[in-house]
DNA sequence: TAACGCACCGTACAGTGTGCGGCGCTCCGC
DNA sequence: GCGGAGCGCCGCACACTGTACGGTGCGTTA
Protein backbone atom coordinates (compact mmCIF):
# COMPACT_ATOMS: atom_id res chain seq x y z
CA UNK A 1 0.00 0.00 0.00
CA UNK A 2 1.21 3.50 -0.66
CA UNK A 3 1.83 5.74 2.28
CA UNK A 4 -1.34 7.76 1.87
CA UNK A 5 -3.54 4.91 2.93
CA UNK A 6 -3.37 3.40 6.37
CA UNK A 7 -4.22 -0.30 5.98
CA UNK A 8 -5.14 -0.70 9.66
CA UNK A 9 -6.34 1.93 12.06
CA UNK A 10 -3.98 0.82 14.76
CA UNK A 11 -1.05 -1.44 15.39
CA UNK A 12 -3.20 -3.55 17.63
CA UNK A 13 -5.63 -4.42 14.88
CA UNK A 14 -2.92 -5.50 12.49
CA UNK A 15 -2.88 -9.29 11.98
CA UNK A 16 0.27 -11.23 12.62
CA UNK A 17 2.18 -12.40 9.62
CA UNK A 18 1.28 -16.06 9.10
CA UNK A 19 4.35 -18.03 8.15
CA UNK A 20 5.06 -21.41 6.68
CA UNK A 21 1.65 -22.53 5.57
CA UNK A 22 3.14 -23.64 2.29
CA UNK A 23 6.36 -25.60 2.10
CA UNK A 24 9.23 -23.24 1.45
CA UNK A 25 10.16 -22.17 -2.03
CA UNK A 26 12.64 -24.10 -4.11
CA UNK A 27 14.27 -23.37 -7.41
CA UNK A 28 12.62 -26.34 -9.02
CA UNK A 29 9.24 -25.19 -7.82
CA UNK A 30 9.78 -21.67 -9.08
CA UNK A 31 10.82 -22.92 -12.50
CA UNK A 32 7.79 -25.17 -12.69
CA UNK A 33 5.43 -22.35 -11.77
CA UNK A 34 7.03 -20.04 -14.33
CA UNK A 35 6.59 -22.70 -16.98
CA UNK A 36 2.91 -23.05 -16.13
CA UNK A 37 2.38 -19.33 -16.24
CA UNK A 38 4.19 -19.00 -19.55
CA UNK A 39 2.23 -21.81 -21.13
CA UNK A 40 -1.05 -20.43 -19.86
CA UNK A 41 -0.62 -16.76 -20.66
CA UNK A 42 2.48 -16.25 -22.76
CA UNK A 43 5.69 -14.35 -22.35
CA UNK A 44 4.22 -10.93 -21.64
CA UNK A 45 2.26 -12.28 -18.71
CA UNK A 46 5.31 -13.49 -16.84
CA UNK A 47 6.11 -10.95 -14.20
CA UNK A 48 7.89 -11.62 -10.97
CA UNK A 49 4.90 -10.35 -9.03
CA UNK A 50 2.46 -12.66 -10.75
CA UNK A 51 4.85 -15.52 -10.32
CA UNK A 52 5.15 -14.69 -6.65
CA UNK A 53 1.40 -14.67 -6.16
CA UNK A 54 1.06 -17.99 -7.89
CA UNK A 55 3.55 -19.40 -5.42
CA UNK A 56 1.84 -17.85 -2.40
CA UNK A 57 4.92 -15.75 -1.98
CA UNK A 58 5.95 -12.15 -2.06
CA UNK A 59 7.08 -10.35 -5.17
CA UNK A 60 10.76 -10.58 -4.43
CA UNK A 61 10.90 -13.91 -2.64
CA UNK A 62 12.20 -15.70 -5.70
CA UNK A 63 15.40 -13.73 -5.68
CA UNK A 64 16.99 -15.94 -3.07
CA UNK A 65 16.76 -18.89 -5.43
CA UNK A 66 17.36 -17.17 -8.73
CA UNK A 67 19.66 -14.27 -9.48
CA UNK A 68 17.25 -12.38 -11.73
CA UNK A 69 14.54 -12.81 -14.29
CA UNK A 70 16.95 -13.63 -17.12
CA UNK A 71 18.48 -16.43 -15.13
CA UNK A 72 15.02 -17.76 -14.39
CA UNK A 73 14.28 -17.80 -18.10
CA UNK A 74 17.47 -19.70 -18.81
CA UNK A 75 16.38 -22.31 -16.33
CA UNK A 76 12.95 -22.54 -17.89
CA UNK A 77 14.43 -22.96 -21.37
CA UNK A 78 16.57 -25.84 -20.19
CA UNK A 79 13.52 -27.33 -18.53
CA UNK A 80 11.69 -27.32 -21.86
CA UNK A 81 14.72 -28.84 -23.51
CA UNK A 82 14.37 -31.62 -20.99
CA UNK A 83 11.07 -32.57 -22.60
CA UNK A 84 12.78 -33.41 -25.86
CA UNK A 85 13.16 -37.07 -26.58
CA UNK A 86 16.77 -38.18 -26.28
CA UNK A 87 17.92 -40.45 -29.11
CA UNK A 88 18.47 -43.97 -27.88
CA UNK A 89 22.10 -44.87 -27.35
CA UNK A 90 22.02 -47.61 -29.94
CA UNK A 91 18.89 -47.25 -32.00
CA UNK A 92 18.44 -50.38 -34.15
CA UNK A 93 16.46 -48.33 -36.69
CA UNK A 94 19.61 -46.43 -37.55
CA UNK A 95 20.85 -42.90 -37.07
CA UNK A 96 18.44 -41.38 -39.53
CA UNK A 97 15.39 -42.59 -37.70
CA UNK A 98 16.86 -41.54 -34.38
CA UNK A 99 17.64 -38.03 -35.56
CA UNK A 100 14.28 -37.68 -37.25
CA UNK A 101 12.43 -38.63 -34.12
CA UNK A 102 14.51 -36.29 -32.07
CA UNK A 103 13.97 -33.41 -34.49
CA UNK A 104 10.25 -33.99 -34.44
CA UNK A 105 10.30 -34.03 -30.69
CA UNK A 106 12.21 -30.76 -30.53
CA UNK A 107 9.79 -29.06 -32.87
CA UNK A 108 6.86 -30.39 -30.87
CA UNK A 109 8.36 -29.06 -27.65
CA UNK A 110 8.80 -25.60 -29.14
CA UNK A 111 5.25 -25.59 -30.45
CA UNK A 112 3.93 -26.69 -27.07
CA UNK A 113 5.73 -23.70 -25.56
CA UNK A 114 5.68 -21.13 -28.33
CA UNK A 115 6.79 -18.28 -26.07
CA UNK A 116 10.19 -19.93 -26.00
CA UNK A 117 11.24 -18.49 -29.32
CA UNK A 118 11.12 -14.98 -27.95
CA UNK A 119 13.55 -16.05 -25.28
CA UNK A 120 15.94 -18.07 -27.41
CA UNK A 121 17.32 -14.89 -28.90
CA UNK A 122 18.69 -13.91 -25.51
CA UNK A 123 19.85 -17.27 -24.25
CA UNK A 124 20.92 -18.91 -27.47
CA UNK A 125 20.18 -22.51 -26.85
CA UNK A 126 20.84 -22.06 -23.16
CA UNK A 127 24.50 -22.87 -23.31
CA UNK A 128 25.58 -25.35 -20.69
CA UNK A 129 22.16 -26.22 -19.35
CA UNK A 130 22.20 -29.86 -18.18
CA UNK A 131 19.36 -30.97 -20.42
CA UNK A 132 20.90 -29.31 -23.44
CA UNK A 133 24.18 -31.02 -22.72
CA UNK A 134 22.63 -34.45 -22.31
CA UNK A 135 20.62 -34.01 -25.47
CA UNK A 136 23.55 -32.85 -27.55
CA UNK A 137 25.79 -35.65 -26.39
CA UNK A 138 23.14 -38.18 -27.36
CA UNK A 139 22.67 -36.65 -30.79
CA UNK A 140 26.39 -36.67 -31.40
CA UNK A 141 26.42 -40.33 -30.41
CA UNK A 142 23.61 -41.07 -32.85
CA UNK A 143 25.51 -39.48 -35.70
CA UNK A 144 28.69 -41.27 -34.77
CA UNK A 145 26.76 -44.50 -34.80
CA UNK A 146 25.94 -43.66 -38.40
CA UNK A 147 29.61 -43.44 -39.22
CA UNK A 148 30.08 -39.69 -38.90
CA UNK A 149 33.34 -38.50 -37.41
CA UNK A 150 32.96 -36.42 -34.28
CA UNK A 151 33.61 -33.22 -36.20
CA UNK A 152 31.08 -34.17 -38.86
CA UNK A 153 28.60 -35.08 -36.16
CA UNK A 154 29.07 -31.65 -34.62
CA UNK A 155 28.40 -29.91 -37.90
CA UNK A 156 25.42 -32.14 -38.54
CA UNK A 157 24.04 -31.43 -35.09
CA UNK A 158 24.32 -27.71 -35.59
CA UNK A 159 22.73 -27.87 -39.00
CA UNK A 160 19.78 -29.94 -37.92
CA UNK A 161 19.14 -27.98 -34.76
CA UNK A 162 19.40 -24.70 -36.62
CA UNK A 163 16.85 -25.91 -39.12
CA UNK A 164 14.42 -27.08 -36.48
CA UNK A 165 14.76 -23.91 -34.45
CA UNK A 166 14.40 -21.77 -37.55
CA UNK A 167 11.26 -23.48 -38.72
CA UNK A 168 9.77 -23.54 -35.28
CA UNK A 169 10.51 -19.88 -34.72
CA UNK A 170 8.26 -18.69 -37.47
CA UNK A 171 5.68 -21.33 -36.70
CA UNK A 172 5.60 -20.37 -33.06
CA UNK A 173 5.38 -16.69 -33.88
CA UNK A 174 2.46 -17.43 -36.15
CA UNK A 175 0.73 -19.54 -33.54
CA UNK A 176 1.21 -16.83 -30.95
CA UNK A 177 -0.37 -14.08 -33.02
CA UNK A 178 -3.06 -16.55 -33.95
CA UNK A 179 -3.79 -17.26 -30.32
CA UNK A 180 -3.83 -13.56 -29.53
CA UNK A 181 -6.39 -13.03 -32.29
CA UNK A 182 -8.71 -15.49 -30.58
CA UNK A 183 -9.95 -16.76 -33.91
CA UNK A 184 -9.55 -20.07 -35.68
CA UNK A 185 -6.69 -20.36 -38.12
CA UNK A 186 -9.06 -20.43 -41.07
CA UNK A 187 -10.87 -17.30 -39.91
CA UNK A 188 -7.64 -15.52 -39.21
CA UNK A 189 -6.24 -16.30 -42.64
CA UNK A 190 -9.47 -15.11 -44.20
CA UNK A 191 -9.34 -11.84 -42.31
CA UNK A 192 -5.77 -11.33 -43.38
CA UNK A 193 -6.52 -12.11 -46.97
CA UNK A 194 -7.09 -8.61 -48.34
CA UNK A 195 -3.86 -7.37 -46.82
CA UNK A 196 -1.98 -10.38 -48.14
CA UNK A 197 -3.44 -9.95 -51.57
CA UNK A 198 -2.42 -6.36 -51.70
CA UNK A 199 1.07 -7.04 -50.39
CA UNK A 200 1.57 -9.73 -53.01
CA UNK A 201 0.13 -7.55 -55.76
CA UNK A 202 3.31 -7.17 -57.77
CA UNK A 203 4.66 -10.62 -57.07
CA UNK A 204 3.07 -13.30 -59.22
CA UNK A 205 4.79 -16.23 -57.56
CA UNK A 206 3.71 -15.21 -54.10
CA UNK A 207 0.19 -14.54 -55.34
CA UNK A 208 0.01 -18.01 -56.78
CA UNK A 209 1.36 -19.63 -53.64
CA UNK A 210 -0.98 -17.72 -51.36
CA UNK A 211 -3.95 -18.60 -53.49
CA UNK A 212 -2.99 -22.26 -53.47
CA UNK A 213 -2.52 -22.28 -49.71
CA UNK A 214 -5.69 -20.38 -48.96
CA UNK A 215 -7.94 -23.39 -48.74
CA UNK A 216 -5.56 -25.97 -47.47
CA UNK A 217 -5.17 -27.64 -44.15
CA UNK A 218 -2.42 -25.34 -42.94
CA UNK A 219 -1.40 -27.42 -39.98
CA UNK A 220 -0.93 -30.52 -42.10
CA UNK A 221 0.98 -28.51 -44.68
CA UNK A 222 3.33 -27.25 -42.01
CA UNK A 223 4.00 -30.80 -40.89
CA UNK A 224 4.69 -31.92 -44.44
CA UNK A 225 6.95 -28.98 -45.16
CA UNK A 226 8.90 -29.62 -42.01
CA UNK A 227 9.38 -33.27 -42.89
CA UNK A 228 10.36 -32.49 -46.42
CA UNK A 229 12.97 -29.95 -45.38
CA UNK A 230 14.34 -32.28 -42.76
CA UNK A 231 14.65 -35.11 -45.27
CA UNK A 232 16.55 -32.82 -47.62
CA UNK A 233 18.97 -31.90 -44.91
CA UNK A 234 19.51 -35.47 -43.83
CA UNK A 235 20.08 -36.43 -47.47
CA UNK A 236 22.67 -33.72 -47.77
CA UNK A 237 24.36 -34.71 -44.54
CA UNK A 238 24.40 -38.35 -45.46
CA UNK A 239 25.88 -37.66 -48.88
CA UNK A 240 28.57 -35.50 -47.41
CA UNK A 241 29.50 -37.20 -44.17
CA UNK A 242 28.23 -40.76 -43.95
CA UNK A 243 30.62 -43.37 -45.26
CA UNK A 244 29.69 -45.78 -48.03
CA UNK A 245 27.33 -43.37 -49.78
CA UNK A 246 24.10 -43.91 -47.81
CA UNK B 1 7.49 16.56 -13.43
CA UNK B 2 5.27 15.13 -10.71
CA UNK B 3 2.65 17.37 -9.18
CA UNK B 4 4.59 18.01 -6.00
CA UNK B 5 7.16 20.13 -7.78
CA UNK B 6 6.33 23.36 -9.52
CA UNK B 7 8.67 23.55 -12.52
CA UNK B 8 8.28 27.32 -12.87
CA UNK B 9 7.38 29.90 -10.24
CA UNK B 10 5.05 31.75 -12.54
CA UNK B 11 3.34 31.44 -15.86
CA UNK B 12 5.37 34.33 -17.17
CA UNK B 13 8.62 32.58 -16.57
CA UNK B 14 7.53 29.52 -18.43
CA UNK B 15 9.26 29.33 -21.81
CA UNK B 16 7.15 29.21 -24.92
CA UNK B 17 6.98 25.89 -26.57
CA UNK B 18 9.34 26.14 -29.51
CA UNK B 19 7.81 24.43 -32.51
CA UNK B 20 8.99 23.22 -35.81
CA UNK B 21 12.71 23.60 -35.44
CA UNK B 22 13.09 20.12 -36.80
CA UNK B 23 11.10 18.93 -39.78
CA UNK B 24 8.06 17.06 -38.56
CA UNK B 25 8.23 13.41 -37.64
CA UNK B 26 7.68 10.76 -40.24
CA UNK B 27 7.31 7.03 -39.99
CA UNK B 28 10.46 6.49 -42.01
CA UNK B 29 12.39 8.79 -39.73
CA UNK B 30 11.11 7.05 -36.62
CA UNK B 31 12.04 3.64 -37.95
CA UNK B 32 15.51 4.87 -38.85
CA UNK B 33 16.07 6.31 -35.39
CA UNK B 34 14.85 3.12 -33.75
CA UNK B 35 17.26 1.12 -35.87
CA UNK B 36 20.16 3.35 -34.83
CA UNK B 37 19.24 3.06 -31.20
CA UNK B 38 18.88 -0.69 -31.39
CA UNK B 39 22.21 -1.11 -33.13
CA UNK B 40 23.95 1.16 -30.67
CA UNK B 41 22.52 -0.11 -27.42
CA UNK B 42 20.54 -3.28 -28.00
CA UNK B 43 16.98 -4.31 -27.52
CA UNK B 44 16.65 -3.46 -23.85
CA UNK B 45 17.66 0.13 -24.50
CA UNK B 46 14.82 0.79 -26.92
CA UNK B 47 12.14 2.65 -25.03
CA UNK B 48 9.64 5.00 -26.54
CA UNK B 49 10.91 7.78 -24.32
CA UNK B 50 14.51 7.38 -25.38
CA UNK B 51 13.44 7.17 -28.98
CA UNK B 52 11.44 10.34 -28.55
CA UNK B 53 14.39 12.20 -27.11
CA UNK B 54 16.61 11.06 -29.94
CA UNK B 55 14.09 12.55 -32.34
CA UNK B 56 13.77 15.83 -30.45
CA UNK B 57 10.23 14.82 -29.72
CA UNK B 58 8.04 13.98 -26.79
CA UNK B 59 7.62 10.52 -25.39
CA UNK B 60 4.32 9.80 -27.07
CA UNK B 61 4.76 11.72 -30.28
CA UNK B 62 5.52 8.61 -32.25
CA UNK B 63 2.08 7.21 -31.67
CA UNK B 64 0.53 9.22 -34.46
CA UNK B 65 2.77 7.45 -36.95
CA UNK B 66 2.91 4.02 -35.41
CA UNK B 67 0.17 2.16 -33.58
CA UNK B 68 2.35 0.83 -30.80
CA UNK B 69 5.79 -0.45 -30.00
CA UNK B 70 5.19 -3.88 -31.49
CA UNK B 71 4.18 -2.37 -34.78
CA UNK B 72 7.30 -0.23 -34.73
CA UNK B 73 9.39 -3.34 -34.25
CA UNK B 74 7.70 -5.01 -37.19
CA UNK B 75 8.63 -2.05 -39.32
CA UNK B 76 12.21 -2.16 -38.12
CA UNK B 77 12.47 -5.85 -38.89
CA UNK B 78 11.30 -5.29 -42.42
CA UNK B 79 13.78 -2.46 -42.70
CA UNK B 80 16.61 -4.81 -41.81
CA UNK B 81 15.29 -7.31 -44.30
CA UNK B 82 15.64 -4.57 -46.86
CA UNK B 83 19.40 -4.70 -46.37
CA UNK B 84 19.56 -8.24 -47.63
CA UNK B 85 20.89 -8.68 -51.10
CA UNK B 86 18.15 -9.65 -53.51
CA UNK B 87 19.15 -12.45 -55.91
CA UNK B 88 19.53 -11.15 -59.42
CA UNK B 89 16.63 -11.95 -61.69
CA UNK B 90 18.72 -14.01 -64.04
CA UNK B 91 22.01 -14.77 -62.38
CA UNK B 92 24.41 -16.23 -64.94
CA UNK B 93 26.29 -18.03 -62.17
CA UNK B 94 23.24 -20.22 -61.58
CA UNK B 95 20.66 -20.62 -58.83
CA UNK B 96 23.09 -22.13 -56.38
CA UNK B 97 25.40 -19.17 -56.41
CA UNK B 98 22.47 -16.77 -56.19
CA UNK B 99 20.96 -18.53 -53.21
CA UNK B 100 24.31 -18.86 -51.50
CA UNK B 101 25.02 -15.17 -51.81
CA UNK B 102 21.58 -14.32 -50.58
CA UNK B 103 21.89 -16.63 -47.58
CA UNK B 104 25.24 -15.11 -46.69
CA UNK B 105 23.74 -11.68 -46.96
CA UNK B 106 20.84 -12.59 -44.69
CA UNK B 107 23.14 -14.01 -42.07
CA UNK B 108 25.33 -10.93 -42.26
CA UNK B 109 22.32 -8.68 -41.80
CA UNK B 110 21.23 -10.57 -38.70
CA UNK B 111 24.71 -10.43 -37.25
CA UNK B 112 24.92 -6.71 -37.95
CA UNK B 113 21.70 -6.31 -35.97
CA UNK B 114 21.86 -9.12 -33.42
CA UNK B 115 18.97 -7.75 -31.34
CA UNK B 116 16.71 -8.79 -34.18
CA UNK B 117 16.57 -12.39 -33.08
CA UNK B 118 14.82 -11.46 -29.87
CA UNK B 119 12.13 -9.81 -31.95
CA UNK B 120 11.72 -12.46 -34.61
CA UNK B 121 9.97 -14.69 -32.13
CA UNK B 122 7.12 -12.21 -31.96
CA UNK B 123 6.93 -11.15 -35.57
CA UNK B 124 7.91 -14.33 -37.31
CA UNK B 125 9.64 -13.09 -40.40
CA UNK B 126 7.44 -9.99 -40.43
CA UNK B 127 4.75 -11.44 -42.60
CA UNK B 128 3.74 -9.19 -45.44
CA UNK B 129 6.42 -6.55 -44.98
CA UNK B 130 7.29 -5.12 -48.40
CA UNK B 131 10.97 -5.98 -48.22
CA UNK B 132 10.22 -9.52 -47.10
CA UNK B 133 7.83 -9.91 -50.00
CA UNK B 134 10.26 -8.59 -52.57
CA UNK B 135 13.02 -10.78 -51.22
CA UNK B 136 10.92 -13.92 -51.17
CA UNK B 137 9.63 -13.40 -54.68
CA UNK B 138 13.19 -13.03 -55.94
CA UNK B 139 14.34 -16.17 -54.15
CA UNK B 140 11.45 -18.13 -55.58
CA UNK B 141 12.43 -16.87 -59.00
CA UNK B 142 16.00 -17.97 -58.47
CA UNK B 143 14.92 -21.47 -57.57
CA UNK B 144 12.56 -21.62 -60.51
CA UNK B 145 15.41 -20.59 -62.73
CA UNK B 146 17.19 -23.68 -61.43
CA UNK B 147 14.33 -25.85 -62.63
CA UNK B 148 12.40 -26.12 -59.38
CA UNK B 149 8.63 -26.09 -59.62
CA UNK B 150 6.97 -23.29 -57.72
CA UNK B 151 5.95 -25.63 -54.93
CA UNK B 152 9.46 -27.02 -54.68
CA UNK B 153 10.85 -23.50 -54.70
CA UNK B 154 8.58 -22.62 -51.81
CA UNK B 155 9.75 -25.57 -49.77
CA UNK B 156 13.33 -24.80 -50.65
CA UNK B 157 12.90 -21.18 -49.64
CA UNK B 158 11.45 -22.14 -46.30
CA UNK B 159 14.17 -24.65 -45.64
CA UNK B 160 17.03 -22.33 -46.45
CA UNK B 161 15.60 -19.38 -44.58
CA UNK B 162 14.86 -21.55 -41.55
CA UNK B 163 18.43 -22.76 -41.54
CA UNK B 164 19.90 -19.29 -41.83
CA UNK B 165 17.62 -17.89 -39.16
CA UNK B 166 18.33 -20.82 -36.88
CA UNK B 167 22.08 -20.54 -37.16
CA UNK B 168 22.00 -16.78 -36.83
CA UNK B 169 19.78 -16.94 -33.79
CA UNK B 170 22.29 -18.74 -31.67
CA UNK B 171 25.17 -16.80 -33.14
CA UNK B 172 23.46 -13.51 -32.43
CA UNK B 173 22.59 -14.56 -28.91
CA UNK B 174 26.19 -15.48 -28.34
CA UNK B 175 27.44 -12.19 -29.77
CA UNK B 176 25.01 -10.28 -27.59
CA UNK B 177 26.10 -11.88 -24.34
CA UNK B 178 29.66 -11.48 -25.52
CA UNK B 179 29.13 -7.76 -26.10
CA UNK B 180 27.48 -7.42 -22.71
CA UNK B 181 30.48 -9.03 -21.08
CA UNK B 182 32.71 -6.34 -22.56
CA UNK B 183 35.53 -8.81 -23.03
CA UNK B 184 37.12 -10.25 -26.13
CA UNK B 185 35.76 -13.54 -27.37
CA UNK B 186 38.92 -15.36 -26.35
CA UNK B 187 38.82 -13.93 -22.82
CA UNK B 188 35.14 -14.68 -22.49
CA UNK B 189 35.59 -18.29 -23.56
CA UNK B 190 38.46 -18.62 -21.13
CA UNK B 191 36.39 -17.27 -18.27
CA UNK B 192 33.58 -19.66 -19.12
CA UNK B 193 35.91 -22.59 -19.36
CA UNK B 194 35.61 -24.00 -15.84
CA UNK B 195 31.82 -23.97 -16.03
CA UNK B 196 31.89 -25.57 -19.45
CA UNK B 197 34.31 -28.22 -18.30
CA UNK B 198 32.12 -29.10 -15.40
CA UNK B 199 28.94 -29.13 -17.43
CA UNK B 200 30.55 -31.45 -19.97
CA UNK B 201 32.01 -33.65 -17.27
CA UNK B 202 29.98 -36.76 -18.04
CA UNK B 203 29.85 -36.26 -21.77
CA UNK B 204 33.04 -37.35 -23.50
CA UNK B 205 32.04 -36.17 -26.96
CA UNK B 206 31.24 -32.67 -25.79
CA UNK B 207 34.45 -32.58 -23.74
CA UNK B 208 36.45 -33.47 -26.78
CA UNK B 209 34.72 -30.92 -28.97
CA UNK B 210 35.07 -28.16 -26.43
CA UNK B 211 38.73 -28.90 -25.97
CA UNK B 212 39.30 -28.84 -29.70
CA UNK B 213 37.47 -25.57 -30.11
CA UNK B 214 39.12 -23.88 -27.19
CA UNK B 215 42.05 -22.53 -29.10
CA UNK B 216 40.54 -21.99 -32.48
CA UNK B 217 39.54 -18.91 -34.35
CA UNK B 218 35.92 -19.09 -33.37
CA UNK B 219 34.69 -16.52 -35.82
CA UNK B 220 36.29 -18.34 -38.75
CA UNK B 221 34.91 -21.64 -37.49
CA UNK B 222 31.43 -20.18 -37.39
CA UNK B 223 31.76 -19.05 -40.97
CA UNK B 224 32.99 -22.45 -42.07
CA UNK B 225 30.24 -24.26 -40.21
CA UNK B 226 27.63 -22.03 -41.73
CA UNK B 227 28.95 -22.66 -45.23
CA UNK B 228 29.19 -26.35 -44.69
CA UNK B 229 25.63 -26.63 -43.43
CA UNK B 230 24.35 -24.50 -46.24
CA UNK B 231 26.13 -26.63 -48.82
CA UNK B 232 24.56 -29.74 -47.33
CA UNK B 233 21.14 -28.26 -47.57
CA UNK B 234 21.62 -27.11 -51.13
CA UNK B 235 22.90 -30.58 -52.02
CA UNK B 236 19.81 -32.11 -50.52
CA UNK B 237 17.52 -29.66 -52.27
CA UNK B 238 19.22 -30.16 -55.61
CA UNK B 239 19.03 -33.91 -55.34
CA UNK B 240 15.38 -33.80 -54.49
CA UNK B 241 14.00 -30.99 -56.58
CA UNK B 242 16.32 -29.95 -59.36
CA UNK B 243 15.83 -31.79 -62.64
CA UNK B 244 18.64 -33.70 -64.32
CA UNK B 245 20.55 -34.47 -61.11
CA UNK B 246 22.57 -31.23 -60.75
C1' DT C 1 18.00 -20.38 26.76
C1' DA C 2 20.65 -17.27 23.70
C1' DA C 3 22.26 -16.13 19.52
C1' DC C 4 22.62 -16.52 14.86
C1' DG C 5 21.64 -17.16 9.97
C1' DC C 6 18.54 -17.66 6.42
C1' DA C 7 14.26 -17.35 3.91
C1' DC C 8 10.92 -14.32 3.15
C1' DC C 9 8.51 -9.95 2.69
C1' DG C 10 7.05 -4.71 2.48
C1' DT C 11 8.50 -0.82 0.69
C1' DA C 12 10.57 2.07 -2.49
C1' DC C 13 12.61 3.66 -6.80
C1' DA C 14 13.44 4.41 -11.35
C1' DG C 15 11.66 3.20 -15.42
C1' DT C 16 8.12 1.18 -18.81
C1' DG C 17 4.04 1.46 -22.58
C1' DT C 18 0.43 4.12 -23.67
C1' DG C 19 -4.61 6.66 -23.09
C1' DC C 20 -6.27 11.22 -22.79
C1' DG C 21 -7.08 16.05 -23.12
C1' DG C 22 -5.40 20.13 -24.74
C1' DC C 23 -2.48 23.37 -27.29
C1' DG C 24 -0.67 25.61 -31.29
C1' DC C 25 0.29 25.54 -36.08
C1' DT C 26 -1.25 25.36 -40.70
C1' DC C 27 -4.46 25.64 -44.13
C1' DC C 28 -8.94 26.29 -46.26
C1' DG C 29 -13.30 28.87 -47.17
C1' DC C 30 -15.01 33.19 -47.08
C1' DG D 1 -7.80 39.55 -43.80
C1' DC D 2 -10.16 36.49 -40.78
C1' DG D 3 -12.44 32.59 -38.47
C1' DG D 4 -12.62 28.04 -37.78
C1' DA D 5 -11.34 23.32 -38.42
C1' DG D 6 -8.18 19.57 -38.32
C1' DC D 7 -3.96 17.56 -37.34
C1' DG D 8 0.44 16.75 -35.13
C1' DC D 9 2.67 17.12 -31.01
C1' DC D 10 3.08 17.10 -26.05
C1' DG D 11 2.46 16.98 -20.71
C1' DC D 12 0.46 14.37 -17.60
C1' DA D 13 -1.27 10.34 -15.46
C1' DC D 14 -1.92 5.46 -14.64
C1' DA D 15 -0.98 0.93 -13.98
C1' DC D 16 2.66 -1.93 -14.02
C1' DT D 17 7.56 -3.58 -14.38
C1' DG D 18 12.36 -5.56 -12.28
C1' DT D 19 14.82 -5.46 -8.38
C1' DA D 20 17.81 -3.17 -4.21
C1' DC D 21 17.38 -2.74 0.59
C1' DG D 22 16.44 -3.30 5.34
C1' DG D 23 13.92 -5.47 8.31
C1' DT D 24 11.38 -9.68 10.78
C1' DG D 25 10.43 -13.85 12.37
C1' DC D 26 11.43 -19.02 12.31
C1' DG D 27 14.51 -23.01 12.87
C1' DT D 28 18.73 -24.51 14.37
C1' DT D 29 22.73 -24.74 16.52
C1' DA D 30 25.78 -23.47 20.77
Amino acid sequence: MPADKQPYPSVWARPQRPRREQPPLSRQQIVAAALELLDAEGIDALSMRKLGTRLNAGATSMYTHVANKDELLELVVDEVYGEVEVPAADDPAGWRAAITRCAHSLRAAVLRHPWIVSVLGETGVAYLGPNVMRQNEAILAAFEQGGFTLEAADRALNTVVAYVIGVSTSEAAWLTTLARSGRSEQEWVESLWPAAEQAAQDYPRLRKLYAAQRNQNLSATRDDDFDSGLECILDGLAARFAPAGG
